[in-house]
DNA sequence: CACTAAACCGAATACACATTCTAATTGATC
DNA sequence: GATCAATTAGAATGTGTATTCGGTTTAGTG
């Protein structure tokens, strides 16, 4: 069977990728377990044996969906981050954060509502922590510089991200439209949580 | 059968609580589609027909749970809160709330990782906020009387919320032992985050 | 043009589980 | 102690779906 059409970006990419996207995109809107193996193939225009091709079963998708959006977290998080003054390091790593949530609805949905146990187990976390340590180390260095709270450092990042989570949170529930005004009074308070 | 030795808690309590608190245990545990309802009524001790007896499906019952959960949060939330001095009151309310998710853990594991979306719906979701109106009123009245910070009321909220959300996580995923000192921290670090 | 291995297909399989149904039991009321 | 409604029981039903498997196509190689 010809195609003469010109093709789209999806019928390009190899069936494996076009596996996984599918997968994200269902599940995000449904629930892992609201989503069947034959609508992902069906979505995806591939057979379902061709599914099992490529993964071991439906676990060993949504693991691979979890471990590609930490890598991305690890490669956007640090992002255009100046290298003096770690107010402005923080700042900049917050919008990108921020960004990416926006930017990538379906991610920001996914780890919200699937990457949590015990969809996602322990050991797979585990072995993602290692794409954040950039960030740790930033953060470390800021508190023994006294440049933010002398607090602890889990705390100290936890506290900052759950914030930006909540910011996210209230564009996509559509609470609030979050206009340039709103992201920096969210800033700035996320920066006076943490500030010595 | 006679029953000579002495009742437990839960056998005394009717069937239709016994259900909603085994759904409760195992759904956190578990998730809720690897909870089957055999296994509900094997352990809350009655049969399956018994629980549609009660309940009209699963998701009833899993919707019952999220309604009884938050109607606490309504009543847990303003105990003991003083009439003035917003910092006296927010910092009551944030203990509160700490310490009802450390005292109820499944509470707290059914709200992360059960009352979300898609599993629970806007509907309902939306039919619980009636018991978070005094909270609400609360910081309307901190934001114009100027003791917080004059930004839109959700976000100061969900920034509120989210920050002590982020401190129970820390203690149940033992990442932090959270000691009183710690909990301090956190508090003050909310206070910072959200105060004029 | 064989030959091979990987990629691909989708009907068939096997199973798990939510829900239903009929019948048994209980307990209250007269 | 007869009658009726509420409650309880658990086997049976039916559906949905994850995974398997034997066969087919494709693409690369000598």
């Amino acid at each position: 069977m010809l195609k003469t059409a010109p093709i789209g970006v999806v019928d390009k990419m190899d069936k494996k990728k076009r596996i996984i996207l599918t997968m994200l995109e269902l599940v995000v809107e449904q629930g892992v377990h609201a989503t069947p193996m034959s609508q992902v193939a069906k979505e995806a225009g591939v057979a379902v044996g061709t599914i099992y091709h490529y993964f071991k079963n439906k676990e060993e998708i949504i693991e691979e969906i979890y471990i590609m959006i930490c890598q991305d977290f690890g490669i956007v998080l640090i992002a255009n981050v100046p290298n003096d003054d770690f107010k402005e390091q923080f700042a900049v790593i917050w919008h990108n954060l921020y960004n990416y949530f926006i930017g990538n609805p379906m991610a920001f949905k996914f780890m919200e509502f699937v990457g949590v146990p015990p969809i996602i187990n322990a050991e797979i976390r585990l072995k993602s922590v290692k794409h954040f340590t950039n960030i740790r180390d930033l953060f470390l260095a800021a508190i023994i510089k006294k440049e933010i709270k002398d607090a602890n450092l889990r705390l100290v990042l936890q506290m900052s991200f759950g914030n930006v989570i909540s910011a996210a949170r209230l564009k996509f529930k559509a609470e609030l439209p979050m206009n340039e005004e709103q992201i920096e009074d969210a800033l700035q308070m996320s920066w006076n949580c943490i500030k010595a």
